[in-house]
DNA sequence: CGCTTGTTGTACGGAACCGTATAACAGGCC
DNA sequence: GGCCTGTTATACGGTTCCGTACAACAAGCG
């Protein structure tokens, strides 16, 4: 049995990767094989067709971005606070933060890929529910602040503007007192 | 002289349309002309390539989303918080919206789109700063209120989770109550 | 009406890509 | 070493797209 030399996961890899930097419209196969050092001939050994590559990086995706990190989260121990902040810093990790982006954009045009975006988004508003539930009694509440925090991750990220006197990060600390509702945090942090 | 039979400004509208519905990769010449309804032939009339009808497009998406919109809200008058909300309305108008998030993935990839991206959205956040500045006097917080405004309007669009018995826009009317750090709203409005 | 001017349809060459077929090949196994 | 099995390179046909060339054409004007 001849070994596995450029495997499965190659590709999905090299797909995400793909992905992350160009979007759906760049993960093309001959492209991938190019990046692998290959030609697509054993391409099609692995996958059906294209489709059924996009599925696997979508997978794979869905997994690491929800099962990989809540077994991560629940690894580490701390309070729920603390949780859902170190979720936070894994999803929009460099690896996981541009395929996210990418996945967003392309949900807008594919049902199919806006469902699974659905039930990760729903995954981890729960956590933030339950983190933003420390610090605030009305549910309602909870949902909209919920909602600022996650908005604010994703949309920081898709913003272009510059803030006089500040960096992004500064800017992002302050709004971060504001959705848990305490006071300035010390701004030479 | 021959009249324009489908002149400069349809092929541009079109590039819009597609842009907004498929992204910029969806921006084909061929494409956009079976759209219009004729070939690819009169096309190279007015481009010199597809790039120059990308250009125009940015061109005409740019004033549209600044110059258009800041005498809209001039026109109609009324103070400063008015004029932010209707800017906003404005922008993410069944018009302009898809087109902005568009603009907002390629930026990620295309140095000079992040650009014009950046140019529109400091004027965008100009507005703010001064509508938010009616509600709050610290500079730090009014930038925090401003961004935590701004991604919100973005973020939602690129949300996908659910709201269990509420509507996003219940819950997006709750969020603008603490952006503008006033008591909540009548929920039945 | 016939010319001029500019728009459009059609055809072409070249590139990138998909998916298939097939032959060369490299590793394990007897 | 020689066979077997699965991986890879190469070649192919088909599609879609870009940009160019040119001929057909419509509309205004003398």
């Amino acid at each position: 049995m001849g070994s596995l030399r450029t495997p499965r996961e190659n590709w999905v890899e090299e797909g995400l990767r793909a992905l992350a930097s160009g979007g759906v419209d760049a993960v093309r196969v001959e492209a991938l094989a190019k990046s692998l050092g290959v030609t697509k001939g054993g391409f099609y050994g692995y996958f059906a067709d294209r489709d059924a590559l996009l599925k696997e990086m979508l997978d794979t995706w869905e997994r690491e971005a929800t099962d990989d990190v809540l077994d991560r989260i629940e690894r580490d121990g701390g309070d729920i606070m603390d949780k859902a902040c170190l979720a936070g810093q894994l999803t929009f990790s460099d690896r996981l933060r541009p395929i996210d982006l990418a996945i967003r954009d392309w949900a807008r045009r594919d049902q199919a890929v806006a469902e699974r975006l659905r039930r990760v988004d729903n995954a981890r508003m729960g956590l933030l529910r339950e983190a933003i539930g420390t610090v605030c009694a009305d549910p309602d509440e909870i949902e909209a602040r919920s909602v600022l925090a996650f908005c604010a991750a994703i949309g920081s990220h898709f913003l272009a503007a510059d803030h006089p006197g500040r960096t992004r990060a500064q800017v992002l600390a302050r709004a971060s007192d504001l959705i848990l509702n305490r006071p300035p945090s010390n701004p030479a942090q």
